[in-house]
RNA sequence: GGCCCACUAGCUCAAUCCGGCAGAGCAGCUGACUCUUAAUCAGUUGGUUGGAGGUUCGAAUCCUCCGUGGGUCACCA
């Protein structure tokens, strides 16, 4: 849905339901009584869970206000129970025909639904079953939902929590997001979690002295991977924008202005196709650190991984997909080329062209591509080969020169480039290199790419002048490292989707 | 973009194979009930079966096209 423009002859999209017509005549009735079913204030004293604490802490008969959504109501005649939630919980009213009237009480039964937010008076008790309440001396109204709320259902049965009915369909969970979360306490849950992953990272870069920066999401040149960028057009300056593919370039030009350590995590954007685990706009983390190799910079990955885990779980133990994943340093460490010797079959430094490769891994039932560069077939064996079996987390490294345009040339072997990348629970987690500091050599690799992508044309990338210009002043050697946030929370929070862990995944506009 | 699967009441699902009155639970509504907690008990409303077309005496069901989602493959310096 996009801008809503009114017009005279513009109706609403919105058709009130029986469900919906049914609330919004108790809203009227409300309205009718002379209450307010939207005030602007409560009087609210004590949290759910404060209230809980309170009777444990002074006993019964203390005296509360508390507010909450209503999640369910059991009407029993003169006497009804319910249960609020808000942030911190929930907690049980216990409502008393003799305590509050009869008038308050038909209230009750006739205009107050499941989902409304409700403001409650009362002292704490503890009801025969124990469990702790407030006794309600007075209600009223602070939230009337008009549209009902999914009904979930649960008890508590040995500790477990057992659920009758959801709210399940996942293409509604991600388009009302809202009434996802309101509804399933567990997807509230899960971004809890993604909010404490992405505090333990930047705990872990603040702890290791790297300074947390941002740089320009929209961006005259994307450049830094290897992605189709998406494009927009400031209107004043007259000039073509491009959202950035990642924020490589940028950070790098913060080395040459000295400062030792930068990260930056932010939003990436990549004009490509969404699967289980790609979304266009998607979270990465991206740090550059002066004077440290790759191998120091897998030292640090690692640690970093450590960290998150022992912040989340108080170990380094996770479980994923049923499978036992331990992210205590130091991680197996192996080659590309040994990766794809081990499970392909295939050496590929005994195919040192593209028609060569091709041909070995047409012998080993493979369908290459016949367009692909020799870098890019080495890139398709490592995935449909090496990724899925990496369950443990795994450094492969020492990636083929032609695919990696701004890592460092092994000094021995110019065939390969100083670069990992690292794999957890069979998927690709992230990206680091020795850095290319020498500008002239930046600028070859650059005309090289130039070169090889000319021929296809559509993903031709533009050489980034001013970032030459920056190298020219002199980087310091340096590791840069990039990983995505979202799939450490897939990781860490045991999801299969990205748009699980995506409050508001990319869908396709309806109609 | 290719292929496979799904779409039925507000929610979760059945009926689809093999065409024959579109059903259940929850929610809602009416009533009973002053310690319930999946409250219970009795009664009850609610449907353009994702959309359009076709085949047929008859379509939720079979066919075609479209839409959306999921999966998978492809794409993804």
């Amino acid at each position: 849905m996009g801008a809503f423009l009114w017009t005279e002859e513009c109706t609403m999209a919105w058709e009130p339901n029986d469900l919906e017509q049914r609330r919004l005549q108790k809203l009227q009735r409300i309205r009718s009584a002379g209450l307010d079913p939207y005030p602007a204030r409560t009087n609210r004293t004590h949290t759910a869970a404060a209230a809980v604490s309170a009777l444990e802490r002074e006993g019964e008969n203390v005296a509360v206000t508390v507010c909450g959504r209503i999640r369910s109501l059991r009407l029993m005649g003169k006497a009804a129970f319910a249960h609020i939630e808000d942030g911190s919980g929930k907690i049980q009213l216990f409502f008393r025909a003799d305590a509050l009237g009869e008038l308050a009480m038909d209230r009750l039964e006739r205009d107050y639904d499941l989902g409304d937010f409700v403001e409650a008076t009362g002292t704490t008790v503890r009801t025969r079953a124990g469990e702790p309440s407030v006794l309600v001396s007075d209600f009223r109204m602070l939230t009337k939902a008009i549209s009902p709320l999914p009904v979930v259902k649960e008890q508590q049965v040995d500790g477990e929590r057992v659920r009758y009915s959801a709210f399940a369909d996942v293409e509604e969970r991600y388009r009302q997001r809202y009434a996802d979360l309101a509804s399933n306490a567990e997807v509230r849950e899960l971004f809890r979690t993604r909010a404490r992953v992405v505090a333990a990272l930047r705990q872990f870069m603040d702890q290791e002295s790297f300074l947390e920066v941002e740089t320009p999401i929209l961006q005259p040149i994307y450049g830094g991977a290897a992605a189709r960028p998406f494009v927009t057009h400031h209107q004043q300056l007259h000039q073509d924008l491009y959202l950035r593919i990642s924020f490589e370039l940028y950070l790098k030009r913060l080395l040459v202005g000295m400062y030792d350590r930068v990260y930056e995590i932010g939003r990436d954007f990549r004009n490509e196709g969404v699967s289980f685990k790609h979304n266009p706009e998607f979270t990465q983390l991206e740090f550059y650190a002066a004077y440290l190799d790759y191998n120091q910079v897998m030292e640090l990955a690692e640690n970093m991984l450590a960290y998150v885990a022992r912040q989340l779980t108080g170990g380094t133990s996770i479980e994923s997909e049923g499978q036992t994943i331990d992210l205590a340093p130091p991680w197996r460490r192996l080659t590309l080329r040994q990766a794809i010797l081990d499970t392909a079959g295939i050496d590929y430094t005994q195919h040192p062209t593209a028609k060569d490769l091709a041909a070995a891994m047409r012998a080993h039932g493979h369908q290459p591509d016949p367009r692909s560069s020799w870098g890019k077939l080495v890139d398709s064996l490592l995935g449909t080969h090496v990724e899925p079996t990496l369950i443990q987390p795994t450094f492969v490294l020492d990636y083929p020169r032609d695919i990696s345009p701004l890592a460092k040339t092994k000094p021995n072997d110019p065939t390969h480039v100083e670069r990992f990348e690292f794999f957890i629970a069979g998927m690709e987690m992230g990206n680091a290199f020795s850095e290319i500091n020498d500008p002239l050599d930046q600028q070859e690799r650059f005309l090289e790419m130039g070169r090889l992508y000319d021929a296809k044309d559509e993903d031709a990338h533009p050489m980034d002048e001013d970032y030459l210009r920056a190298m020219r002043y002199g980087m310091p050697p340096c590791g840069g490292f990039g990983t995505g946030v979202d799939r450490l929370v897939m990781l860490f929070a045991d999801r299969r989707s990205i748009r699980e862990v995506l409050l508001f995944p990319h869908l396709r506009n309806r109609e």
